[in-house]
DNA sequence: ACTATTAATCGTAATATTGCAATGAACTAA
DNA sequence: TTAGTTCATTGCAATATTACGATTAATAGT
């Protein structure tokens, strides 16, 4: 099928998954990593940085700003990217929640 | 082409990616917050729980135990899954690094 | 107005993912 | 042995993702 049946499962389950898969490719892992060392948080020296063409760069930060985690600004004919501070934040209580889970009280059954 | 260009990325953002991407799908979140909660560390009552079909859990316990983050012990006609401790401890490293990213240097340039 | 630059969008090809019915393999119980 | 249980695997259909050439839209400089 290749559709996640979203509706049997919590909307923090299908939550941690949207963060998640957004992060689930290189390219995008490398814009945020990109962003968040550039000190003036600029644009699309992104396609220059990475290897991947133009349209395939925008497409990436297009999902990222739909998540929330970025947000863009025009200048002139250039766009300026930054990490969306607040998202970034309330994201990451997210996953840590998620990747902190309590391993201490279990038992090593297998 | 749906075929990421890994080449061009580091090892540490690809296996970000790898970890990600894992996370990227609600039953697999689910799995791995049933296989927390369940002090027995029990095995296809996911199924149950779950709602989706048999081969659906299955195909998922064995992407999750394909990158290590659970294991599987046979036990006569079930197999009894649980966390792979030391294992999600290193993805935690891994992920929380990336997750953890310096945004106070930051100016709010956008 | 004309040209150059930058980045978004469209269209499309290649590949990946998701889900499940059907089947198979391994074990258990009678 | 036979039947039942549990889980993995296979095969397939539907959908999603990735990548990029071509185009478009917007702005800047001349």
């Amino acid at each position: 099928m290749g559709l996640a049946k979203t509706e049997m499962f919590t909307d923090q389950q299908n939550e941690i998954a949207l963060f998640a898969k957004v992060f689930g490719h290189p390219a995008r892992v490398s814009i945020l990593q990109h962003l968040f060392e550039i000190d003036s948080c600029v644009c699309g020296d992104l396609v220059n940085e990475i290897g991947l063409a133009q349209p395939t760069i925008s497409q990436h930060l297009k999902e990222l700003k739909h998540l929330g985690l970025i947000k863009g600004n025009v200048e002139g004919t250039s766009v300026c990217y930054c990490i969306h501070k607040e998202n970034w934040t309330a994201m990451k209580t997210v996953m840590t929640e998620f990747l902190n889970q309590d391993l201490t009280k279990k038992q090593d059954c297998c």
